[in-house]
DNA sequence: TATTGTTATACTCTATAACTATA
DNA sequence: TATAGTTATAGAGTATAACAATA
């Protein structure tokens, strides 16, 4: 009998379900790590996430620096505000739409930046401890699924 | 010449550095679920938090919760006292330190507790989709690394 | 009328510092 | 004196609502 009920969570799913729990619990592990480094750099985790999102080259507006960030435009006036005092975040205008404000990156804010991906992309530990072959085939897995 | 040189990101640890960032990425992208699941509960993020940590069987005192969460001491007090108005907490005291308070977590609490590792626990899209044999091969290096 | 970004408001998270009560 | 928790304070993130300028 009970091998005839198709539980709500899919088969197909279940070591998906545990992989992501463990992905959960690393990330939860690092969240120190995480504030230290916004702190290394005078940042707020938001700012962190406003400057991942921008560059130089390609200006976006305010609306989907919101979208980026999963929070409302209001908000993204006062973090671009901290930034653009910094220095680091610049408003432009829009030619087009008279409405709409372009943010990019400053000089400053570009070498903020990548000084930042540099230290975001030092692995836990306990990635790092594993064997290179663990290592190529855990990121061989997770280019399957996000590229 | 440049083969002799050694790079500070020693190359022991570059494919998981590189899967470390896709996790990054993953996590980001689930950033507005995680914020729908909070609210379906009526929880904050630290609320969330919180009640993952806590158990009715093990009571905990609030520096030790404080330091799960990542946070000052006077942040839990906070974030105790209205899961606590919710009936999801309840401080105890201590018989050996009447200066501590125990955290446990109500009856009603730990309902709330399940309902939300059962939700919390469904992985994102681009994971569920990867093969049966690729999903097993996630998990077991990601118990590697966490078990 | 509708939309973009700002401002105002209110609540939560956050750390620091001062405080209470214990130890 | 030192420690556990609270309270007070101030800065930041958060959404909602009201507003100005523009479309």
């Amino acid at each position: 009998m009970s091998r005839m009920a198709t539980r709500p969570t899919s088969p197909r799913s279940v070591p998906a379900a545990e992989a992501w729990g463990l992905m959960h619990e690393l990330f939860v592990s690092q969240k120190g790590r995480f504030i230290a480094i916004a702190q290394e750099f005078d940042l707020t985790p938001m700012q962190m996430g406003a400057i991942r999102n921008l560059s130089p080259d390609r200006s976006v507006p305010m609306s989907e620096l919101a979208g980026a960030l999963h929070c409302d435009a209001s908000n993204v006036t006062g973090i671009v505000d901290r930034l653009e005092t910094h220095g680091l975040v610049e408003r432009r205008g829009d030619d087009h739409d008279r409405r709409v404000k372009m943010l990019a990156l400053t000089d400053e804010g570009l070498r903020v930046r990548a000084a930042l991906a540099e230290r975001m992309s030092q692995p836990p530990e306990r990635l790092a401890a594993l064997s290179a072959a663990d290592q190529r085939a855990l990121r061989d897995i997770l280019r399957k699924a996000l590229g």
